[in-house]
DNA sequence: CATGAATGAGCATTCATTCAT
DNA sequence: TATGAATGAATGCTCATTCAT
């Protein structure tokens, strides 16, 4: 049973359908452009729809990136989330980067979205950082470190393990044309995510130390 | 010796300063706002003159950029060049991290301009990443290898090991505000970086399993 | 007995008190803004109903302010109407600056509407003025000017004594902020309508000359 | 000795000059169209410049709005306040009936974009209607009071004299298509305001009571 | 009757770039 | 070199009006 807060405006189906359409384009356009090198124009086009009917779903090019934010940071969060404190923790660690790596593959638009905004010194959403995530990642934060302690896995430290996490899985979604350049066409096709996901289960697990006796 | 084709502009001394002035006035605004959030205003007010006087040493906004994102590769690939097949193998991965966190410490703004050209799709610079970049990136990734045969190091995919170091490093300064945003004011401050860099030694070298007695 | 003409629309009694609706909105909003300054989602807004819907009833933004007017003028000439040759001179006059101050208390939103409209040069009403509007005055200043001749009240123009009882009621409707704002809260209040009257019978009747003995 | 503060923008010759017939065109504009119902490119074409030409020396439409409310406001004020208290009374009360008389006739624009902000709440101006207007009206309504209180003068109220000099002047700037449609062409022409001079004079000091033998 | 949806034309403002001095 | 002035081409957004249901 939902609840939804009254001061919610009230939208009929095809509102919703076209508010949906008009994400998506936006979504195309701002991931690539960033918000201020992107143009309503652009969006529409991109939605199939006159730059007037669009603002009639948005009443502003702002409105449509602030919902595509709130939006956004809840999948984005939605991997650490699922890390669990009674899981063997080499699992769902491994489980949590093999997550946050297939968010990457499935959903570069959105990785690159985020980034933009986080480059430009969040200016939308730094109060989702300081509340939210922080919240969050000092959740699994502790989490970890109780893993650490039990000798369960080796002592380092949690934050900056979660950072990296991050900055290795995000980095195929975000740099991707960088990553692509450099494998070139042979390594470079689809298998490249698994190649990282072998990769970076090696690296989180063992390092670079080779393998003993 | 430098021997400059005649090609190039002969420029005075003055002229090379005022030059300077404007690209670090551009990089301050580029590196926020990216290419097109930025305005040349802007840019001639931070360089402290007229907008048509800043447009008599580059004649065109996208100028500007491009002698910044020229500059800006060669400064990138430095300390991937100094990856020396001599060496010691893990001492000399150990020195490329550190170098790499030095540069996202004491450049994040050149990080975070890079970071910008990339994500969106490198309209200006695919030329250099599919030439200078992936073949600098081939030989060294030919080094590591041969110490990886050499039993020097674990035996793991060369290209996503540079690629990792990259993310790790780059990741402190084109994420900054989140890192400072989830660490909070008592461990966001110029520790992180002493932090990262121990925590990145330790995760490139032993992983996280537990250490062996 | 009315006898409409075939060409008039037919309406039902629901019909015309939803119009009775959007004219009093419309009145609202076009006396403040103007016509180019008000908007059609404000009138419908104000009225209570959707933009298309108030379209239904009037075409087009410009047919209600036509229709506004229309009535405008009739109301706004009648005290004039009632100055009767047959009356005492003193009091007809008396009266009609009495109405007319009247009118201004009650609808000073028609009189902002005629203000705004004349100032723009009466672009929709012009023919109005030439027409109707200066039948009446020209009728009317004969009878004032057979008044003077017969001595009863003093030899002056009867038509800028007509402009300037306009001018000084009106005042009270159209300058209605700057009257408040000038007499301050102590005497801006309701009082301020009946010192005007007791000041404009003064006037019109003895002028400034100090009384005779 | 002049001393501009240091926050006046430095102009130059040309920029005053090209401002100036800005002002103009826009107060020639203004005044019949109202702000809202101006457009950027009608006063850019009554100035004879382009519309970025012209957002060069004003930055914002509001700006040649507020410039231009300025000025008048002072000059609106000026034969108010040369009303002498030193002077004979009814001599002062006719030039300053003179005076206002005048501008209506010399600089109607300027009287119909005062009257287009009051009938719209002067938005832009109420401050200085409650400050600087209120306070000079104060002080010669105490001027006035005191003519009345040594018998130069009958006794009324200030304010409204005040206000119907006002009234009575200024409509022959704001009505005036009005006046000119009921005067008709013979007697609408330029004569018009000598007649209300006329009229004027009689009706302020003598009122309509017939001459005493 | 009523309303959600759609749009062409318009409008204030910005911006890269050019021109003249 | 340096700068005040000028402009064409956007760009975000508004609004009267129409359409479809």
């Amino acid at each position: 049973m939902t609840m939804e807060g009254s001061t919610a405006p009230r939208r009929t189906r095809i509102q919703q359908e076209k508010r949906e359409l008009i994400l998506e384009a936006a979504l195309e356009v701002f991931s690539v452009n960033g918000f201020r090198g992107s143009t309503i124009d652009q969006i529409a086009e991109a939605a199939g729809m006159s730059k007037p009917n669009l603002l009639y779903y948005f009443r502003r090019k702002e409105d449509i990136h602030e919902t595509l934010m709130e939006r956004l940071l809840e999948t984005w969060l939605a991997p650490l989330r699922e890390l669990d404190d009674i899981g063997d923790p080499m699992t769902e660690l491994r489980s949590y980067i093999r997550r946050k790596l297939e968010m990457a593959r499935d959903f570069p638009r959105e990785s690159r979205l985020f980034a933009n905004e986080i480059i430009q010194g969040a200016p939308r959403i730094m109060p989702l950082l300081e509340g939210e995530l922080k919240t969050l990642v000092d959740e699994k934060a502790a989490v970890i470190r109780g893993w650490m302690r039990s000798g369960k896995i080796a002592k380092t430290d949690p934050y900056h393990l979660i950072f990296s996490i991050w900055a290795t899985t995000q980095h195929y979604a975000d740099f991707d044309v960088q990553v692509r350049a450099v494998l070139g066409s042979d390594r470079g096709g689809e298998g490249r995510f698994e190649d990282a996901a072998r990769f970076l289960e090696n690296l989180f697990i063992q390092g670079l130390l080779p393998k003993r006796d």
